[in-house]
DNA sequence: CCCATTAGGCAAGATTCGTTCCTAAAGAAA
DNA sequence: TTTCTTTAGGAACGAATCTTGCCTAATGGG
């Protein structure tokens, strides 16, 4: 029976919007007897999806959290939530998940409806920032396309631009996507140079369409994330700083983002915030928000835009 | 047919994770004849998933985005990606999708399994801010807990700290949630007090166990958002401020995220900028981000702030 | 040209399904 | 307590479906 399989999952879909289904409701909704409901529950729950009963008069049908997540069936709205949750969640809002968001999103676009894909990239989630990261962005639609190329084992061509801004045309078979620091990163075998290579995301502009599939070789390290580290000089921040900071511990962690530095307390009123910047002039401005008296350690660089924005603060209050 | 079913499911999953399978590698993943996996791939075409197919050496099966979104079926770790991109998209991360994402939340954490409902509240994505956003934190458990009950229809109880702190024990039929400005808000039947009332969720802490079932009463609303943004002072922000910017409209533009406020060009070397503030203090802080000189315009309380700025980044530059 | 691949018809036998009965048990409300 | 509603599940039967094996076509790449 087709038609039983398309019932069990109209069924698990039920079971997904709602909680506390009865036979009877169950039964109308798909157009069978309760009978046949009640199999269907029983061979649900032999799939490994817990469907719980509560008997008596209140009682009915509920999907109940099990060993393992059951197909999940959204609705047009929720795909689209999911997509631009996953696109933030992959651009580094919250750091050690970004591989993983990103799998996912390949996964979700792949099958994701044309009008779904259209609204999505209408809400452009990218334009959302991190605090402090004033790097380059990266476009969610070429992260999922070279994510998609990696898992399927497809070429890629691309335009690649250097640091110098020149841009040559690259011929690649794609491996893995590596998030580090704030960067994303592709491990590739460049075909034309016969070696292995990593490219930049942010400067990589794909061209279509996609190449023939390839076979994968031996990649050049086991662990990937640690090839990339050793070979690419990203620190989270170009140049650590810390910051003796005059408040309490507490006080000083509630305020600063988990991500953004750590807390250390020195006494009951003094911690050491470290932190780290790209540009000292932001940093300096950053220490602003910190709401307390402080002193830069080790970073002298940062002084005179200590200074500068005491002079302009002073300015603008009008002294 | 349990097998059968069972059988489409993982097709449809196999088909997911991968693209490009051949009839015959899918055959053995589901130990059944190749003939079958063409049965298989012709009833899911039946139901509506677009199995794409191309024949010849370098043949094979791949899913397509079709009208619909199919089953989504994830694996363990891209399920916690996806609940916590839902989690921060709730949070306001992005605006327009908030209610959406809680929706899709309530959904996946029904049926999430307890390891990874762990895993996703060590991940603690709710201490991801957005800049400029100082006000009151939701727990992301608490904002699921009151969506599935509004779901279900479920009777809750809670304890709700009114503006002056007093706490007093509700309870309530509760209809909908609802995000304004940057907070939650649910809409609710007080039960004790006869009418409808609109809550802070963040005021909101709710005791377990839900209660009994309620059968819901018309909303005393068509529109349910107006209804409470007519009965809530929201503002986005408490008070709004202007800010005349020495510098180019544009290169502001550009360092400022586009929901932090708006920007608009006087001349060639000026511009304002129009923002708002919780507190005067941060607000304050968030200004020496500009980079330019600037001054500030109808907001007096802001200035103090300014002068206590100027000394303090004069005392940390060491004069 | 050859090979690997998808596509699908047909038939046989086994299996499964949906339904109609029935009874049991459990919880909530009157 | 009694009554009502709800889930639970056994038995049986006819009908429908599935799996498999075997066959032939068609297609695309090397």
């Amino acid at each position: 029976m087709l038609e039983t399989s398309a019932r069990l999952l109209r069924l698990l879909s039920l079971l997904q919007t709602h909680r506390d289904w009865t036979g009877t409701e169950l039964a109308e909704r798909l157009d069978v007897t309760p009978r046949t409901v009640r199999n269907d529950v029983e061979r649900l729950r032999s799939l490994g999806y817990p469907v719980h009963a509560t008997r008596g008069a209140a009682g009915g049908y509920r999907l109940g959290a099990g060993a393992s997540l059951p197909p999940l069936l959204l609705d047009d709205e929720e795909a689209v939530a999911v997509a631009v949750g996953l696109r933030t969640a992959a651009g580094g809002t919250v750091s050690g998940i970004e591989e993983t968001s990103l799998r996912a999103l390949a996964k979700l676009e792949q099958v994701l409806p044309n009008h779904l894909r259209r609204r999505v990239n209408a809400l452009q989630t990218y334009t959302v920032p991190v605090p402090g990261q004033e790097g380059p962005r990266v476009d969610a639609d070429v992260l999922t396309t070279i994510a998609a190329a990696c898992r399927d084992h497809e070429r890629l061509r691309f335009d690649y631009r250097d640091h110098s801004g020149a841009a040559t045309l690259r011929n690649v078979e794609p491996y893995r996507m590596v998030h580090r620091g704030r960067r994303w990163y592709l491990v590739a075998w460049d075909t034309q140079r016969e070696d292995w290579r990593i490219f930049r995301v942010d400067r990589i502009a794909p061209r279509t369409p996609s190449g023939p599939r390839f076979t994968p070789r031996p990649l050049p390290e086991e662990d990937i994330a640690e090839y990339v580290s050793a070979r690419v000089s990203v620190a989270p921040w170009r140049t650590r700083v810390r910051v003796t900071v005059h408040a309490p511990a507490a006080e000083i962690a509630a305020r600063v983002p988990a991500f953004a530095g750590s807390v250390e307390p020195v006494d009951e009123e003094t911690c050491v915030f470290t932190t780290g910047y790209d540009n000292p002039e932001t940093m300096a401005a950053w220490l602003g928000l910190l709401g307390a008296d402080f002193s830069v350690q080790d970073t002298p660089e940062v002084i005179p835009h200590l200074r500068e924005l005491a002079d302009r603060f002073a300015r603008a209050a009008g002294d």
